[in-house]
DNA sequence: CCTGAAGACTTCACCTCTAAACTTCGAAGC
DNA sequence: GCTTCGAAGTTTAGAGGTGAAGTCTTCAGG
């Protein structure tokens, strides 16, 4: 009964070991990076996840209101932006604005000057949530680069920086479907 | 007709302009390293999932075939722990078990010694092609780090490393129900 | 004007995941 | 040996996504 315990979800290092064992050329430094990368990203997702769940809220809600404050001074976007900019059809921008908007949490209007657009905008109690789920995610992010100096946030940035204009590069489009923060 | 492009997709510095314009108490060192964590993993995904559509499956399926080819020799696991490691509910594993098997990934036999068990293993189809996207993945990553020095992809290794001790310290369960690649 | 084409959102059909109820087998107690 | 409990998978209902088709508005030509 102690012989198969469940799945113990190996370490990093034993997770490489396996696949240099079944995989040789493969480099050990790279796939400990790209395999690093995409563990922290899943752990940061569900950190995020448990604080905007606190809000009465999930990400993917969180993420609309991300970039409606970030879209600046009116805090409007139309659904078609929003979509783009969140990765997402706009099927799924529609329903998506839709719960919001049941939610109290966005609003929707037909642009009067062109009244095939639709315009979202951002509610008092949007913007409170999401002002609050930014606080709770500072602090989570503070701890995650506690062990790091400053001197480390910055080459680590840098360094990542590099990455990111790379794949931005190959990838000159917006960047397709697949699920995510930013 | 200039005035609204669509959504030019706010660089990773404007980004974090915007934020602090938004937030002021916001460390925009941490917000950096965050952002590009979060960019940089939506692009990856993206680019495994083109490379793995080629080969006529997706990520999620992928991963059932990175998870039972580290699982070692005999290259089965059940539905429980696949899901474990995976991420999903049993629920999930159940279907996803299910198309895979349809399209001859890998095979669905119950345990004799134990008539309530399910063994989940790889066949030779399920096996190539897992060789197959681990080839072009590699060369992807290859590519991806293609400007850090061997001396900067150990560092960048090791800071990551440092960050993920971190989180898997802070959620020592198995990580909860988000999306994601290994 | 009126018409055809293009653009922006919505609707529809289907697919995949979650949460919770259900089924079945194995193990422990009496 | 029968009963009860627990563990492992499956089934079902519902949330949220995709892609394709549909609707409505605007605009450029005839």
């Amino acid at each position: 009964m102690a012989d198969t315990p469940g799945a113990p979800e190996p370490s990093l290092d034993e997770q490489i070991a396996a696949y240099q064992r079944e995989f040789q050329d493969l480099d050990p430094q790279v796939e400990k990076v790209v395999s690093a990368l995409s563990r922290l990203n899943r752990r940061m997702n569900v950190a995020y996840g448990r604080q905007t769940a606190e809000l009465g809220m999930s990400n993917a809600e969180w993420e609309v209101l991300k970039a409606l404050v970030l879209a600046g001074d009116p805090y409007r976007m139309g659904p078609g932006d929003l979509a783009k900019r969140l990765g997402l059809t706009p099927a799924a921008m529609t329903h998506r604005i839709d719960r919001m908007v049941a939610e109290g949490l966005v609003t929707r209007e037909r642009d009067e000057s062109n009244r095939v657009r639709v315009i979202v905008g951002i509610t008092e109690e949007g913007r409170a949530k999401w002002l609050e789920a930014m606080r709770m995610a500072t602090v989570f992010e503070e701890e995650l680069l506690q062990d790091l100096s400053g001197e480390e946030r910055h080459r680590l940035g840098e360094m990542l920086t590099r990455l990111l204009r790379r794949v931005e590069e190959a990838q000159p489009d917006a960047g397709g479907r697949l699920s995510d923060l930013d």
